[in-house]
DNA sequence: CTCCTTGCAAAATATTTGCAAGTAG
DNA sequence: CTACTTGCAAATATTTTGCAAGGAG
């Protein structure tokens, strides 16, 4: 959990070739979605070495794990401070640049809280393949789609 | 998906049990969480229920779902705008008042995206509770939980 | 009465983990 | 050599769904 516990050091091949094609992507891929691409260079990788590969490479600050990705964790080795734009309808992340100022957190006190570390904004959006589909349907605009968990 | 396919508006005793408790929390429990709480009231209900009443609520405009809040749904029944905290190390959110103006979202434009529907603002923090225990353990700060998910 | 809703159980999806074998330093 | 890492498979955790029975309006 903490800078104690993280003894992981060594560069392997698949912890190097995961981050290599992590940051060839602006798509925020799932750890699935980077499973199948890595997959093509290291046939023989396994799913399980990309999750703990995505962890160890979280906490050793070299990506980020995005919040509000809905269900499914989202990745982004840009480390550059930025904002994200999430369809609401398809789950589709899109970086935002440039980046706005991130609100201060000096003033805010919440009861229970020993302190605010960081603020963060993110936007709720409709990217442009929904859009399409909901004129193409009719629909005037897509609220919200019928699952708790993203697409 | 859309306002067509909401043909669900019977108050059910399981529906309405399910929005008074939630009401009662201010500690945006998860589904189980509130099935556990609702169970007390009503012991033959189903987790599956709570599922699919959480989706209407939400879908209705009733309830909130939160956004980062891990990779667990948690659930609001304030529906006054307002922003959330959220511990890093154990998951714990917290309302923030008085409420943060949230930024504009008229001058942003995204390749990709149709349109910039809303913003939202995040805390991450440190609660009293991890707090208290990273001292003692001797830790300056808990950086980062060790799985993906929240705890 | 109608058809929305529920309980139950099984399925689907996402992530974590134990263990023996492999390998970086 | 040592102990961090991996592949594999099984275990967890979370959410969704099919279906027959129940109940709101």
């Amino acid at each position: 959990m903490s800078d104690l516990h993280h003894p992981q050091t060594r560069m392997t091949q698949q912890r190097s070739v995961i981050l290599e094609e992590l940051r060839k992507l602006n798509t925020h891929p799932t750890a699935d979605e980077l499973y199948q691409i890595v997959r093509l260079r290291l046939p023989r990788i396994s799913l399980g070495t990309v999750y703990r590969n995505l962890v160890f490479l979280t906490e050793s600050g070299q990506i980020m794990r995005l919040e509000s990705a809905g269900n499914t964790n989202r990745f982004d080795a840009n480390m550059q401070p930025h904002q994200h734009v999430r369809c609401i309808c398809c789950g589709a992340i899109a970086d935002i640049f440039p980046p706005v100022l991130a609100p201060e957190t000096d003033n805010i006190h919440v009861p229970g809280f020993a302190r605010i570390l960081q603020s963060r904004i993110e936007y709720d959006g409709l990217c442009e393949k929904c859009a399409a589909q909901a004129d193409e349907t009719g629909h005037k605009a897509v609220l919200y789609h019928g699952s708790l968990s993203d697409n």
